[in-house]
DNA sequence: GCTTGACCCTCACGTAGCGGCAGGCGGGAG
DNA sequence: CTCCCGCCTGCCGCTACGTGAGGGTCAAGC
């Protein structure tokens, strides 16, 4: 069989003008010419094609590409092992700038402002195992973050600054509470601690008791969330933290 | 504090001709000049410059990037919702891949020559959910995978030929013995599917019961594999499997 | 046989995001 | 005063094509 331009073009997904491209830096020359001189690509022109799209598509460099693919000596079997290592690596900090994605987005529903230096931080030294770990335990429940994310798209400025006031006047009577010392185990900080799974629940994503206690650790263990929290009230972010847990204990 | 281009290069991890292709295009213009001409960048430059690379490394093209930083009233959430879709998109590929070339892989310690259309159905109409199923039933076990693309590495031509002499010989023996019409549930039957399993686990990776036989449906499900197995004799993918189903049973 | 429209050809310049030179000035140390 | 390093402004080069311009070709319909 023999194919036109067009007619290539089409089958493998890709312009004319990339087909003319190969053809001119000899990566990929059709077998043969018409008398009118249109380009006539066979069918082993076809198979060298899709390769070339292949390595095209793992991010090799097109003369790279022709030294690959002319090379007869070429190990195949190590080169899917070079492929799987490259990829892999693309994997790793794909999977890493999703995570800091994931982060500002949660950071931007507290208000929290993140530094240039903290939106930085994923490409300094961090170590990607740790940070693996820390995004695990963080952001672990993956559903609940795309549940989130369809729900916050659709919210209208309006909504927005609904959600704001109804987290100062929960933050407004945290910290009284608080500052009336009651303790952070108390039925009030109790019921306060549930009213905040509420609002999560009800902004965000659901929110169950195992998942809040979570957040609270987190709360604590971040220190861009500490102090956030430390911020509304100093000891707010313990406190609440101990209120989350005994709430999701005296519900279990 | 000020800096000169060669100080924020080196601050930043960029090239001089970076930041001056910067200035070029109006995205990040030195706040100052010295009397010699000389740029003077200062800390809110290095903020907007940590902002640039930021954004750049998120894979926005510059152009957006004046834009994003730009304009006051510019959404930040909306341009990380959209970031995180772009970037779920480009993992998904990733991972569509990593997977066609493990599969290419595990085919090519079998001797199964892939046809190019079938290293090109990555990029075909193939269902994205339908294939993730497909692959985590497939290679569910990553760890395995690595273990065997370790012992896979260094591996030499002479191994390489001891493994297709041992592979050979099993082939022969379970061919002998289902055209003596034994039963695949027979002890000599259970012998052979015990066996290779143990040439799995000698050679790639240690291979359990239950891998065992999620290997054992492959080679009915997936027709590359049955193919090589019918190739070798007819109606031997089906004996194999019910072999190793049968051990899998009896030894646990 | 002739027109029409879809297809093909070859230049050839434009694009992003810089890399890398040339040719020339500035500035601090010895 | 010299030396060398750092800075400056052009400006051409690179990859992997996009996008015409200007013109030939092919199959169909009239």
């Amino acid at each position: 069989m023999a194919y036109t331009v067009g007619q290539v073009a089409k089958l493998a997904g890709v312009t004319i003008r990339t087909l003319h491209h190969y053809d001119e830096i000899g990566l990929l020359s059709p077998s043969g010419r018409t008398s009118a001189g249109y380009r006539r690509y066979d069918d082993a022109d076809l198979q060298r094609l899709q390769l070339v799209l292949y390595y095209r598509e793992l991010g090799f460099p097109l003369e790279e590409i022709t030294a690959i693919i002319d090379d007869p000596a070429a190990d195949p079997a190590a080169h899917l092992r070079r492929q799987h290592e490259l990829l892999t690596v693309r994997m790793k900090r794909l999977q890493e700038m999703v995570t800091a994605i994931e982060f500002a987005m949660e950071a931007s529903k507290l208000n929290i402002q993140l530094t240039p230096q903290e939106r930085f931080e994923v490409f300094g030294d961090v170590d990607p195992e740790e940070h693996q770990a820390e995004a695990e335990q963080r952001w672990g429940d993956t559903d609940a973050y795309r549940e989130s994310n369809r729900r916050v798209a659709r919210y209208t400025k309006d909504d927005w600054l609904r959600h704001r006031a109804e987290n100062e006047d929960w933050g407004r009577r945290i910290v009284a509470l608080m500052a009336s010392g009651a303790p952070a185990d108390s039925p009030e900080a109790m019921d306060l601690a549930e009213e905040h799974r509420q609002i999560i629940s009800r902004w965000f994503y659901e929110c169950s008791y195992e998942g809040h206690t979570g957040l609270a650790d987190m709360y604590l263990a971040d220190e861009r969330f500490t102090a956030y929290y430390e911020n509304i009230a100093p000891g707010l972010a313990a406190y609440l933290n101990e209120a989350i847990h005994a709430n999701a204990i005296s519900r279990a």
